[in-house]
DNA sequence: CTTGACCTTATAGTAGGTGTAAGGTTTAAA
DNA sequence: TTTAAACCTTACACCTACTATAAGGTCAAG
C-alpha cells in the first residue's frame, strides 16, 4: 500500500506519516520495487492509534510511551491510567489559565465605551497605568521613542 | 538603563527583550558608550504594554496592532473593541476544544481498570478497534512490524 | 509522447522564544 | 594586581509538530 492510500486510511497527510518515520515514531517500511514506501496492516493500525492519540492532546513523545506500551501485551493498565490521569491534570490546567484569560477579555470587552473615541478602557488596562503617555503635537503619533 | 534592569523591570527576559527588537517589535534603543542597550522610561512602558497583551493571549503580530493604537492618539476606542472581542472568540473556541478533549480523557480513566493487568480500555480506544493486535511467542513484543 | 498525478529526497519556514558559544566590560574581592 | 563573577555583545542552533517548496523520478491514460 502505498503512501497516500495509507494516508487516506489514517487521516494522516503523507507528509505527516513521512515525518513520523524521519523522527523514527514509526519504523521505516519497506520499499516497493520502485522505491515507494509500501505499507502493511500493521503500519495502518499504528498510525490510527497515533493519530487518536494526538486527537487526545498526547505529545509525540508521549506518544512513543503509549505506542510502547499498546505494543507490549505485559504491560499494566496502571501505567496507562497513570499517564492519561497526568494528561487529564494537565489540560485542566490549561482550562484553567484560559478560563482566567477569558475572563480578562470579557471585563475589556465590558469595560470599553466601543464608539470613535479615543478614550479606550483596553488600551489603558495594558498599559498598566491610565495616564497619557507623552504628546508630540507635531505628530499623529504619541512619542514613544524613535524620534 | 541597561537590559537586566529593563528586564527586572517589565518581567520580561533580556532575551526575549533583544528578540522583539530583532523582529522589530520594538525600535532599536539608544546605546551607552560601552555598546550596551540604553533604555528609556517610554521603552519600560512599551515592553509592559507587550507583556500585558501576551499575557491576554495576543499574538506578536497582534501586538503590534495593538501598540499601533496605543501609540496614536487618533485611534477609536471601537477598533480596539473589536480585535479584543475577536480574540475572546478565540479563546472560547479553545476552551471548547479543550473541554471535548478533557471529557474524552475523563472517560479513558474511568474506564481503565487501574491495575496490573493488561486489559487497558484506554489503550483499546485508541487502537479504535478492541482486537488483539498479533502475538509473536518469541518476543515480549507484538510483532509490529520490523520484524 | 505528453500530461497529470503520483512518488522521492532535501531544505527551509512557521511561532515565540530559549540555549549555547565565543568574546568584550565592569566591578569587587583576594 | 590579578582574577573571578556577573554583566554585556553578536551569531547561530534548538524547541514542537508539522507544512511548504524545489527539483526530480515514476506511472497510467489518452
Amino acid at each position: 500500500m502505498n503512501i497516500s492510500h495509507t494516508a487516506q486510511k489514517t487521516g494522516l497527510s503523507s507528509k505527516t506519516i513521512r515525518y513520523y518515520e524521519s523522527i523514527k515514531l514509526i519504523p521505516a517500511p519497506g520499499r516497493q520495487a520502485n522505491g515507494y514506501r509500501d505499507y502493511q496492516q500493521n503500519d495502518v493500525k499504528r498510525l490510527n492509534f497515533l493519530r487518536q492519540a494526538r486527537h487526545f492532546g498526547f505529545s509525540i513523545d508521549e506518544c512513543r510511551l503509549l505506542l510502547d506500551l499498546y505494543q507490549n501485551p505485559a504491560r499494566k493498565s496502571a501505567q496507562v491510567h497513570e499517564l492519561v490521569e497526568q494528561k487529564l491534570l494537565d489540560v485542566d490546567r490549561r482550562i484553567d489559565e484560559l478560563q482566567t484569560m477569558r475572563n480578562l477579555l470579557g471585563e475589556l470587552v465590558a469595560a470599553c465605551p466601543n464608539d470613535q473615541q479615543s478614550d479606550c478602557a483596553i488600551i489603558d488596562s495594558m498599559a498598566g497605568s491610565p495616564e497619557v503617555i507623552g504628546q508630540d503635537p507635531d505628530s499623529q503619533r504619541v512619542s514613544l521613542g524613535e524620534a
